[in-house]
DNA sequence: TCGCATCCTG
DNA sequence: CAGGATGCGA
């Protein structure tokens, strides 16, 4: 048995997308010896490597995600336990707002973006979320700063990051080591205990404190304490400068050296600042009382840091937002997009500290030392505590901000309203600098405003993927000038064009919403916006508009000075009506907006887009072809609007060049009952040998016609002539010519449409044929021996894979004879097998010559151009 | 040489 | 499903 199915055929098979089907092909059987048909048959019985493959792929992402969780919250604990790296996370409300709205986005996207720069950020981000809530204390990575691989992501502005660190215990426990002696050990315990209890406190801090900033950079500091072992060092410095602030503020001077302040050091210089602290402190017994004064003070000074650390954080995790979006719609821009980011990152970087910091900072070349350079250069603008300084540096983070963003973005829209917010966000510090000056409402309000601009670009990306037809419409009170989108444009509509003055632009549109949001840039350049929004829509392709529709649509409405894509929906329902597909409404402007190019001398092509043929075609053919038959045509509309399904198929089915200038040829298929009557380009019945001759040459002419010039001309087979032969081919396998003219009379036949005919029938024999086989070969295998055992009902396998395949949308009652016929197809096929004849090049033959005669009579029914409406009303 | 059918490929 | 290539019969 085994050895019959071998007969697959590896050429077909491999090169066929069939492989399900054991098709064997004449060639190859006769080519190919029973040993290597073994190997095949086994191949297919195994559904070969590739699925395992697949599998393995599947197997591995899972793995390497889950890895990269466990990465991440091992780590996350490692840095938990040691604070030593500054890059920790913290809590802090914004983060947390953001990191929801971050992991609905992941989550919707599958977060599969390793690799994106801040993609492993974000999961990791999103994955602590989680921990973050159930455990309100946990920390939280810094997304960039920590784990993401990629380019480093602008800590830009608030990069301060002056706050102690609390030594890790890690690092402690080291340092006790060596010196082993007992005091330094009873020390050492002590001072850990300490330590562990600053920790604590300073977590419990955080966890209140608004937002937390990782910053610092371990290893410079480290390295820094180590060698310099204090005053010189920038950090000692900072240090000083915040017991300064303490004292002054008169919480606990004493405590100098705020608690863990300097995490990283490790080894000798650790210690030597350990005994250098202890000295200051009389004793440790009452360290505790001290840590505690000493933790307020840094809990203040914690707080006003991490507010702009919050800045920093949700200008991170809205650059992060943003790629990842551009990464998802734009992935052939992407690398181009991260490496401006990067640049722009280290510009902004560099302004940052052009308005504040010292000029020191490193670019871009690692992150720990950048990070350990601002958070230097924060601490010393923080530590101070001024208001102005606050103030100024908030200036700067909104200056960078803009700067960033527009520049990687070149997104007008985004950039004008991500300005807007800036402004105001600023204006209201300024405001709440000068009449209290006190940081906290000015941390308040920014938090304010952070939140509410990544909410609602959130809000709009959010939105844009879970309802595409809604408009958001309200941007609440974050955006000053966002004209209210017109509650008109629907699914088409709701992507603003491409390029274009932000300003127009409703930055809740949909895709374009986040995207504009998010993206500054007054004048970007069309390409990057257009292409990048265009990817999008093409995402949500299923959506009900096209992106290749949208953006053209914007795109002739720029050229062609019409309004917009939505405007032009008007007269498409004539037009399109045919197609019955979802795609439908989308097409319709296409196909007008194709025709306003092709009367500007617009070539498709011409366009950025590359239209898929479908698309193009599709509108083309059909309203060409079969023009009337959104109107004339009543079985069209209905018969495929309801079949949905297979809309699709339909779509690419009348697509062909060939169909197209069939119908050009002025088959209006719709006109069935006219056809004969109508004055046709070529003569009344158009059936005569010279007339026919005569179409297929003219084909060049009718395609010259303009489409909606002359619609009596047309004639041509339209999906649904497809649909009805499909019908047909129920009762028959081998239609004549004659038959096939009679049946589609409202065709108008000449040598193409014949052969166009002839050749669906070919293709559906060959489907038919190809299941037999199939069937047959599966049947051996599983044991059957005897023909009769074979049987073929409507619950059969077979029966539904060419019911799915003629009749698509089970609208149609497949007449018994079918079956019998199948029937008896398969026991051919499995007789044949069976006994070795397939080995024979030709072996079909015997057996196609036994099916022919098994047609019955097309039911009258067919002939009538309306059958489809009648076949299918019942 | 033509017409048709199948096979194969896209 | 369509186009090209090929094979076969008339």
């Amino acid at each position: 048995m085994p050895d019959h199915d071998s007969t697959t055929l590896l050429t077909r098979q491999t090169k066929r997308r069939r492989v399900d089907i054991g098709v064997k092909r004449t060639v190859g059987s006769a080519i190919f010896p029973r040993a290597r048909e073994t190997l095949l048959e086994a191949m297919n019985q195994s559904h070969g490597p590739d699925q395992d493959g697949d599998l393995s792929l599947v197997s591995h992402g899972h793995g390497a995600a889950n890895s990269d969780g466990e990465k991440s919250n091992v780590l996350r604990k490692l840095l938990k336990r040691a604070n030593s790296y500054e890059d920790v996370m913290m809590p802090f409300p914004g983060a947390t707002i953001i990191s929801h709205l971050l992991k609905n986005n992941l989550g919707k996207n599958g977060g599969s973006d390793s690799g994106f720069q801040g993609s492993g950020a974000l999961s990791s981000g999103g994955s602590e979320i989680q921990a973050e809530d159930a455990c309100s204390n946990s920390s939280r990575d810094s997304p960039s700063d920590c784990l993401s691989p990629g380019p480093p992501l602008p800590p830009p502005s608030s990069s301060n990051f002056g706050r102690p660190l609390p030594p890790s215990n890690h690092i402690s426990h080291t340092s006790s080591q060596s010196l082993s002696s007992f005091d330094l050990d009873r020390l050492s315990d002590e001072h850990l205990r300490a330590k562990r209890a600053r920790v604590e406190n300073i977590i419990r801090g955080m966890s209140h404190s608004p937002l937390v900033r990782p910053s610092g950079s371990d290893h410079n500091q480290e390295g820094n304490r180590e060698n310099e072992n204090g005053s010189s060092n920038s950090n000692d410095h900072r240090g000083e400068d915040v017991s300064h602030n303490s004292s002054r503020r008169g919480d606990c001077p004493s405590l100098v050296r705020s608690p863990g302040s300097r995490g990283g050091v490790v080894g000798i210089g650790e210690v030597y600042r350990e005994n250098k602290r202890k000295q200051r402190l009389p004793q440790q017994q009452h360290s505790f009382t001290q840590l505690v004064c000493s933790r307020q003070e840094q809990r203040q000074e914690e707080r006003r840091q991490l507010k702009l650390q919050l800045e920093d954080m949700q200008q991170k995790q809205l650059r992060q937002l943003q790629e990842k979006f551009y990464q998802i719609y734009d992935s052939e821009t992407e690398e181009e997009e991260e490496n401006i980011v990067n640049g722009e990152v280290n510009r902004g970087g560099d302004r940052e500290e052009d308005g504040n910091l010292s000029e020191d900072s490193i670019r871009s070349d690692g992150l720990e030392e950048r990070h350990g350079d601002r958070g230097r250069h924060n601490h010393d603008d923080l530590s101070e505590l001024d208001p102005g300084l606050f103030l100024d540096r908030a200036r700067a983070l909104l200056r960078e901000q803009a700067l960033i963003d527009g520049e990687m973005e070149e997104d007008a829209d985004s950039r004008e309203e991500e300005e807007r917010n800036g402004e105001r966000v600023m204006k209201r510090r300024v405001v709440a600098g000068g009449g209290g000056g006190s940081g906290r409402q000015l941390a308040e309000t920014l938090k304010q405003e952070l939140n509410c601009a990544v909410s609602q670009v959130v809000d709009t990306v959010v939105k844009g993927f879970s309802s595409p037809k809604q408009n958001a419409g309200h941007h609440h009170g974050c955006h000053s000038s966002t004209p209210a989108a017109p509650s008109s444009s629907n699914s088409s509509s709701s992507c603003p064009p491409p390029f274009g003055p932000l300003p127009p632009l409703t930055p809740e549109s949909r895709f374009g919403g986040g995207n504009l949001a998010l993206n500054l840039n007054g004048e970007g350049s069309p390409t990057p916006n257009y292409h990048s929004s265009n990817q999008r829509l093409h995402c949500f392709g299923d959506v009900i508009v096209p992106s290749p529709l949208d953006s053209f649509g914007g795109l002739s409405s720029r050229l062609s000075g019409v309004p917009t894509p939505n405007d032009q929906t008007e007269a498409l329902p004539l037009v399109v009506r045919k197609s019955g597909s979802a795609v439908e409404t989308p097409q319709l402007p296409l196909a007008l907006a194709l025709h306003h190019f092709a009367s500007l001398g617009f070539s498709p092509p011409s366009f950025r887009h590359p239209f898929p043929l479908p698309f193009m075609s599709y509108p083309f053919g059909n309203p060409l072809g079969s023009h009337g038959a959104g109107g004339g045509y009543p079985s069209g509309p209905k018969d495929h609007s309801r079949v949905s399904p297979d809309s699709m198929d339909i779509t690419r089915e009348t697509v062909s060049l060939r169909t197209k200038m069939a119908s050009l040829g002025g088959a209006h298929m719709g006109h069935h009952h006219h056809r004969q009557s109508s004055p046709s380009h070529h003569g009344p019945e158009g059936l005569s040998l010279s007339l026919i001759k005569s179409e297929c040459g003219d084909l060049q002419e009718l395609a010259d016609i303009s489409p909606y010039s002359g619609s009596t001309i047309q004639e041509g087979l339209s999906p649904n002539h497809l649909k009805k032969a499909k019908l047909m081919f129920f009762y028959t396998r081998y239609p004549s010519s004659n038959m096939l003219k009679m049946f589609f009379s409202d065709v108008k036949f000449n040598r193409c449409i014949t052969s166009q005919l002839i050749k669906w029938f070919s293709n559906f024999r060959e489907f038919y044929y190809i299941q037999m086989e199939k069937f047959a070969r599966q049947a051996i295998n599983e044991g059957i021996t005897v023909a009769e055992d074979l049987t073929v009902s409507r619950d059969a396998e077979l029966f539904r894979a060419l019911n799915m395949h003629y009749n698509k949308a089970n609208d149609f009652e497949v007449p018994d004879r079918f079956l019998e016929v199948a029937q008896v197809t398969l026991r051919e096929f499995f007789n044949a097998i069976v006994a070795g004849k397939d080995a024979d090049p030709s072996w079909k033959k015997a057996i196609y010559k036994v099916i022919c005669k098994l047609d019955s009579d097309v039911p009258e029914v067919f002939k009538s151009p309306n059958c489809l409406q009648e076949l299918l009303h019942d």
